[in-house]
DNA sequence: TTGAAAGCGCTAACAT
DNA sequence: ATGTTAGCGCTTTCAA
């Protein structure tokens, strides 16, 4: 900027304002000093700028990882979120610093702000973290998380209604004949543990008493999701339903079963939850809980914004529907 | 900073010398202020950090996109892309900063660099930038591009070996008995044109002519690839396989052929490209060309951490097999 | 071992 | 309409 004001004949000042518009300029020097800049390539050193104006249009993306599982980012859900989140920063002229940390450094995280790096953090699904989420919301630190909406939170949420997608998926399955529902997914986490309880009280409604043995506590990993459905296969449990937590659990849960000798949906059928774009294109089409990609981005973005803005943390909820698809109906319509 | 310069009754210089663990002080000095720091949740500022230091430990991640589809970021494979280089990124204790930026403006990219908000780029795909990019690599930008490697190229790239995999794709479905191999993809991108010169040597090899009308230049939209497919049935085009440019292309390609009837492998034999995670399970499950994906994000990462310590562009290709699973094997074991 | 002072690139009062 | 000056939060000579 000092090179721009000197060859332009004028004070860093003066360029500052007309890099920047101000209309304290003739506009021909405006003119000129704009297209001086543009001709040598230049443009504003960000890191100053928001130094001097202590501003900041990025905000951190935050995707916890479970040290011990140390899984690589890959659910298709998760990534899709990402590209929404991307999407709807993109359109608001923000930036998004996107990162991985250890569920067990959460405050690691925090730095992102503290540190002048973000003005606020987007948390990729909360995890077992709940107590600390609500100490970090405590220390007014700007910040949203996808996931279920909890009793004594402190913080925003941003996710669907978990425990209505399964109870939506749960009294399909039951109502489509199913009397022996097997449910997949880690209860550990809150919003599991709520399509859970959604399951509980589909059968409850229909009155019938669900099989313990059919809950497994699979976590988001293909080698334990496979696992867990063989042992249900050899251990010669019955089902004849599987409720999963996830399209790509309920995905390679069809393709285990298929590879065991079991048809779906002849044999067992089979109701996934988030609907990633694939969904529609598996075999049988899978059905599905829909969860809304496209404004989960916006409404994650936007929550955060509102309190970026002075507001209170405020959670939204996203409409949750069934999709039915091939997966759980019997008469199939495709040979 | 200057607060705890004056509790800790020292001055600022002493505060950052602890801070960064400088070997001028007394150890317990040090204990002190560290403590005393932590106590206080305070981090370094970064931005003023780097300004003083002109410095940077960022990475821009963009992607581009195409103005006229402006389709959101979706592809599993471009997204499963960036979960690696994210990966890679945070293993070296990078931060990367993920955008999106229309292909006709990638002026705006050079920016994130320009303006020191960055110190290099990862462009997700070459698309019809190729001019462009060699521009920009001798404006001396620090760039890689996930793509194919050009002839006449002055950056760098990192990509599979495209025109063998299109071979080997080909081949193999020749060797099957194919004799009229649909070509599903946009030529217009160089890395599908190189996929399809593999496709063409193939079949030079195989001593068979390729049927022209058989190329589609299908562009990676999904209603695109269904209209195209659609069309491909309707119009009845005689074809017994086809190579599809994704894998993406292949399922849903697969769907909408068993919708109208016909089935995969029985009466089409389908190749997909990338092995994205689901493709192992789908159904039937599908044979492609496998993209190293997680060593993509590494040597993404490697090639321009090697030009930011200096030396000059250099691209890397990864080793690009045949996965052959079901969807393209005859007497397929699958009921 | 510590402090004083200068300066990274920028903006905004304040002065002219 | 433009220039002068101070300062954003940090690091680092240089001096003590």
């Amino acid at each position: 900027m000092a090179d721009i004001a000197r060859i332009a004949g004028v004070s860093r000042a003066t360029v500052s304002r007309a890099l920047n518009g101000s209309k304290l300029l003739s506009p021909e020097t405006r003119e000129r000093i704009v297209e001086l800049a543009r001709s040598m390539n230049y443009s504003i050193n960000v890191a100053a700028q928001n130094l001097r104006l202590k501003q900041n249009r990025t905000i951190a993306v935050i995707v916890p990882f479970d040290p011990s599982t140390r899984q690589h980012l890959s659910d298709p859900f998760f990534l899709s979120l990402i590209g929404s989140i991307a999407d709807a920063l993109t359109a608001r002229g923000l930036e998004m610093l996107l990162s991985r940390a250890d569920v067990s450094e959460l405050e690691t995280a925090t730095q992102c702000v503290d540190a002048g790096r973000a003005s606020g953090i987007v948390l990729i699904g909360q995890w077992h973290l709940h107590d600390h989420l609500n100490e970090l919301a405590r220390r007014a630190v700007p910040f949203v998380v996808w996931g279920a909406r909890m009793a004594d939170q402190a913080y925003a949420t941003v996710g669907g209604d978990n425990s209505r997608g399964g109870e939506l998926a749960t009294a399909h399955l039951l109502r489509s004949g199913a009397k022996r529902v097997v449910f997949l997914g880690d209860t550990g986490l809150p919003e599991i543990a709520e399509r859970f309880e959604g399951y509980r009280r589909a059968h409850e409604r229909a009155g019938i008493k669900p099989v313990a043995r059919l809950r497994r506590d699979t976590p988001f990993v293909q080698a334990s999701i496979i696992a867990d459905v063989e042992d249900l296969v050899n251990s010669g449990a019955r089902f004849d339903a599987i409720f999963a937590a996830s399209d790509l659990m309920a995905m390679t849960a069809i393709s285990t079963l298929r590879r065991l000798g079991r048809g779906v949906p002849d044999d067992i059928l089979v109701v996934g939850y988030d609907d990633i774009p694939l969904a529609s294109f598996f075999h049988p089409a899978l059905s599905t809980v829909r969860q809304p990609i496209e404004s989960a981005g916006e409404q994650l973005v936007e929550s955060l914004l509102e309190q970026l803005a002075g507001n209170a943390p405020a959670s939204r909820q996203l409409v949750t529907e069934l999709i039915v698809r091939e997966s759980s109906v019997v008469a199939s319509r495709t040979a």
